[in-house]
DNA sequence: CTCCGGTAAA
DNA sequence: TTTACCGGAG
């Protein structure tokens, strides 16, 4: 329905790799290293491909990442960003799961202001899985209002009761079994990873889709092209940071490249950025 | 009024 | 791939 003026990058996944000079990685790697690839997916069973042709549609995710030293500057650039301008969250001074858990279900879809006061009332009320878990369930919602998404407060109820009879009341830290929660979908997950866990996961969100596209894509609709960008945000994270990169790259959408007015001139990654500078007020093209 | 947003389901 | 779910902000 909404096709409207924005051009449908599917078309050609490698043709942005054409208009830079210092071309992007052209080593083809089939080893899926998407940690979140869908279970009982491996490298045995093969696509049918009688239709050599219309193959090349699929993508190769892989093969669209930065260079090595474009990655790099991306990652200096935002580490040392965060250090310097990153938000001090409540969220952010506990490696707790089940608190980490109750912030994200929280942010989904609520903006930090609003989730902080309610954040710090529900843990005071239901303090650990446990707690949660006893719960009558119609109270859980009462304390939530008014966050809205009302789903999300009997998924966070049905989560904490599995997480007590199936995982000992602590959450898994695998992340086939923590999507396999309703109501714990990729980013959540990736954040739970991450955050919690301390791992080197990737998470996708709005925040993280749009500096991902302007500073590396630049073209097409950002929402078109999750499994690339979900390959990038996999690509981009320094081993062993993968905590501050995420954290750094959420605040930086949120702070910096804010989807409408954007503070390009301040902006720490003009010089790499592909949409520097972003103008608003004409129609891209 | 319109826009925004993770997940699950269609 | 599109949409329902809820509230708040612009």
């Amino acid at each position: 329905m909404g096709e409207g003026a924005l051009v449908n990058e599917k078309a050609d996944p490698g043709s942005w790799t054409n208009h830079r000079e210092d071309g992007f990685v052209r080593s083809f790697d089939f080893a899926p290293r998407d940690s979140y690839n869908a279970a009982g997916q491996g490298p045995i069973d093969m696509p049918r491909q009688s239709r050599p042709a219309r193959a090349r549609r699929k993508k190769n995710v892989d093969a669209q990442l930065p260079p090595p030293s474009l990655k790099r500057a991306f990652q200096r650039r935002l580490l040392a960003w965060y250090r310097e301008h990153g938000r001090d969250l409540p969220w952010r001074k506990t490696s707790d799961p089940y608190h980490i858990l109750v912030s994200e279900v929280m942010l989904q879809q609520t903006q930090v202001d609003r989730v902080i006061p309610k954040y710090h009332e529900f843990l005071e009320r239901y303090p650990s899985f446990a707690e949660l878990a006893d719960a009558p369930v119609s109270d859980v919602k009462k304390t939530w209002y008014p966050l809205g998404y009302n789903i999300r407060p009997e998924r966070l109820h049905s989560i904490a009761r599995e997480t007590v009879a199936r995982y000992g009341g602590s959450l898994p830290n695998d992340a086939d079994e923590l999507l396999s929660f309703k109501g714990i979908g990729r980013y959540t997950a990736g954040a739970i990873r991450s955050f919690a866990f301390n791992e080197d996961a990737p998470i996708l969100d709005t925040n993280v889709i749009r500096v991902l596209h302007r500073v590396f894509i630049a073209e097409g609709d950002p929402k078109a092209q999750k499994s690339r960008l979900w390959a990038l945000s996999e690509s981009l994270i320094p081993r062993g940071k993968g905590y501050d990169f995420n954290q750094g790259i959420m605040d930086f959408g949120a702070m910096v490249c804010t989807a409408r007015d954007p503070y390009c001139l301040l902006c720490p990654m003009k010089s790499i950025c592909k949409t520097y500078p972003f103008d608003a007020g004409t129609n891209g093209s």
